[in-house]
DNA sequence: TTAGGGTTAG
């Protein structure tokens, strides 16, 4: 069956078999309409973007390639992207290796590794050299698509086969891969092995450690990482510090987190939107609104996009805080950045406490703004009227 | 060609 006519079955199912005259759900039609038309964009999107790959000079634009692919990904238009993808094959640059490298890597974004396997097993019928580029995209293409059981078996084998030397790109993608699947040591063991191969760890290999280490609640061997990458000399930058930034919240020891946060300031780097996020949340978890406050003051203040992740914390904590003239301030600059987005959710948190805080207008007035075109997405809701007449009348017997 | 958090558009 076609997602469209699923589409239509989904919306008519009930009414078919009922003996009544057909009703429609208006929810039902209102989510098939905004289906249609994301189909239909969608579609023009494919065309589109097959009909501007003729051109070679389209074809040299990776940037395009990544935001098309990403979108049908979210959308779940995998066959599209098959579409697209595949539909490349027929130019010549599929023989140059960077061409192939951009279509397996696309598909292992994408979560396609079956395809992006093809794409690598065919290049030799495509006169493609594959050489450690090509090899190391089908391991990334394997951490991508969260195939990590294959990685090790890859990395054995078609070294000998392909008669390439794995690199340093390599070591760091099966790191990753180790790092993604839990196994943390046999992470490290691969960092011992590269140097036995005369190859050495760069500040990717100890920030992928840092961050897998410190993330998983694994302090002191994250303490034991930083320590032999500063033996290398190698001096650590913002991803690190944010690594142990996340490890310092997560230990709650945060005065050592503000510590460090002086201390990498000190040494002239700035606090990222990351740095700030994760303050934020550890303030949050340890119920001080007023640090919460203060760093947030920071955030605004630095030249730092607040993002998803930032509202994301902060709004349930203000709304199980009671600040919702707060949440309702921040909520009205989500509304205001038009290409922000957040969870739903989260933003009726703030309606269902704007509402029992009796706030009512301006609960209606988010309602109001998350109907506005753009953040429909959202679907906000007031309790129905009967409701909030009741919830009115007993306030003002209350009162 | 490799490293980011609690993941819902354009």
């Amino acid at each position: 069956m076609s997602s469209l006519s699923r589409l239509i079955h989904r919306t008519f199912a009930t009414s078919f078999s009922s003996s009544t005259p057909p009703q429609l759900n208006p929810n039902a039609v209102r989510s098939l309409s905004n289906d249609l038309y994301k189909e239909r964009n969608l579609k023009k999107l494919v065309e589109k973007f097959k009909k501007s790959s003729e051109s070679d000079r389209f074809r040299t634009k990776t940037g395009v390639y990544e935001s098309t692919v990403r979108r049908l990904a979210s959308a779940k238009r995998f066959r599209w992207i098959e579409e697209i993808l595949e539909d490349q094959k027929k130019y010549r640059d599929i023989s140059k290796e960077g061409f192939a490298v951009r279509l397996i890597s696309l598909y292992g974004k994408s979560g396609m590794f079956d395809q992006a396997s093809k794409v690598f097993d065919e290049m030799p019928d495509y006169k493609c050299d594959r050489t450690v580029k090509s090899f190391n995209a089908l391991l990334g293409a394997c951490v991508n698509s969260r195939k990590f059981d294959k990685v090790d078996g890859f990395f054995r084998e078609l070294p000998e086969t392909l008669a390439v030397k794995p690199d340093v790109v390599s070591y760091n993608t099966v790191i990753k891969a180790f790092c993604e699947m839990g196994s943390l040591d046999s992470a490290v063991s691969m960092v011992d092995e590269m140097e036995k191969n005369g190859l050495e760890p760069d500040l990717i290999t100890f920030n992928t450690l840092l961050d897998a280490f410190y993330g998983n609640d694994r302090f002191s061997d994250g303490e034991k990482i930083w320590a032999r990458m500063e033996k290398k000399s190698l001096v650590p930058d913002i991803r690190s510090y944010n690594a142990k930034l996340v490890g310092l919240v997560s230990e709650k020891k945060m005065l050592e987190a503000v510590e460090l946060v002086r201390e990498f300031e000190a040494e002239g780097l700035k606090p990222d939107v990351f740095s700030y996020n994760a303050l934020i949340k550890g303030f949050c978890e340890d119920g001080n609104l007023e640090e919460v406050k203060r760093w947030y003051g920071e955030l605004e203040k630095s030249e730092c996009v607040r993002d998803r992740a930032t509202y994301g914390t902060l709004l349930p904590f203000l709304c199980e805080k009671g600040d919702l003239d707060w949440a309702f301030k921040l909520c009205k600059d989500i509304f205001e950045r038009r290409s922000l987005v957040v969870n739903g959710p989260v933003l009726q948190l703030v309606v269902d406490g704007l509402v029992k805080e009796s706030k009512i207008e301006e609960a209606k007035k988010l309602v109001q703004m998350g109907k506005s075109n753009n953040y429909s997405r959202y679907k906000l809701q007031l309790p129905s009227d009967k409701c909030l007449d009741d919830y009115g009348t007993s306030q003002n017997r209350n009162s």
